[in-house]
DNA sequence: CGCTCGGCTGACATACTGTCAGTCACCTTC
DNA sequence: GAAGGTGACTGACAGTATGTCAGCCGAGCG
């Protein structure tokens, strides 16, 4: 290609330029205009070579998901596993979300915009919103069984709220510029809060 | 290509007869997986008819979004123009909306699977959510005026309830076997009753 | 120094899209 | 009822993306 002789490099450091590139395309481009060229063309490498690092761009962005659902369930545990009657550790737990999507929007908008374009992808993206939806509603169920949030059904209720938190957070910082991070904690805390502890 | 002469048929009667094909295809299979191949091979026309009648599957499945944005606005307007403080009629409105998603439901989701795919559909489908956002934020300042809705921010409210509304109709209804329609209905009501009347 | 290992690439096979010149059935007009 | 026009329709083509593969070449090892 070009007469400047090339360095090999670690598989790992390859792979985490092809990473950073990705990530760095999504904040600028939807997924669906996003090709494998365009991504190496930023490496210094052929297209082939991205075959040798990854399957397919739905497999990298399949990825970020795992560990980003690490840090979500960090910063949300704090609400998962209590038991207190009280409103502001849920709200504490939906500001550690808020912030995680605020940081890593593009790549949430690219998981959610690849599920519907790889069905492994798809799958993958199901589950973990299943896996929300499961911890949400065994929540509220503890709660219940302490005499908590009455009248609410755990698992319907988790479904759809996990839902909304889903398309809230990935559209309004999915992209830039991105929407006001308070304007959006304080709109769906406040739907959380009145549909679970409406008492207070 | 057969033996079989060719009955040269109506231009809208061709169109009809792609859109039906479409149709039942997007039960089947995700939007991925339609080619303009497929859709024509149910038809007995060659795959380049299907260009002189729609410019691409994303189109086609836009104008389904026109016809269904209608029925809809006819099925919410009751609690869009209403005036009065029982959530009722928030009821009536919002069982309205699950019966057309649960009858189009294949559709509504071809139609935010192709907004990821295609720049156009992306900005009506953008353009339809806000108009929902827009109206029922106007519905809530209405209703502030006359001393409902007490402390609740209107356009992000509108927004944060909206978003649920689309991302756990399509869900649940967008693929078959669909979801219980009474549990759908009765989550998504709750949450919209506790978030907006709180006191009732 | 020769050999192997693995990152890397040019070239290929495949698939889908969208276009266009040209064909053919049907309708109108004389 | 012949001539001519209109528009639905098609075969063939060009363009572009994907994923694969045989083979090249630099680096490290014995």
């Amino acid at each position: 290609m070009s007469e400047i002789s090339r360095k090999r490099r670690s598989s790992t450091e390859v792979r985490e330029q092809i990473v950073e590139q990705v990530l760095s395309l999504l904040w600028e481009h939807p997924l669906r205009d996003i090709t494998v060229k365009m991504i190496m063309e930023g490496t210094g490498l052929s297209r082939p070579s991205f075959y040798i690092h990854f399957n397919s761009i739905p497999e990298l962005i399949e990825e970020r998901l795992g560990e980003l659902e690490q840090v979500m369930i960090g910063t949300t545990m704090v609400w998962l596993s209590s038991t207190e009657d009280d409103p502001q550790i849920l709200r504490a737990a939906l500001s550690g979300l808020v912030e995680v999507v605020v940081e890593n929007g593009a790549t949430f908008r690219a998981i959610a915009e690849a599920a519907t374009l790889d069905a492994r992808l798809a799958k993958t993206w199901g589950g973990f919103l299943a896996k929300w939806d499961a911890a949400v509603a065994a929540r509220i169920r503890v709660g219940q069984e302490l005499g908590h949030f009455p009248d609410v059904d755990a698992e319907w209720t988790a479904f759809a709220i996990n839902r909304m938190d889903a398309a809230v957070l990935i559209e309004a910082f999915g992209k830039r510029p991105q929407m006001d991070p308070e304007s959006i904690l304080e709109s769906i805390f406040q739907i959380w809060k009145r549909t679970l502890y409406s008492s207070k």
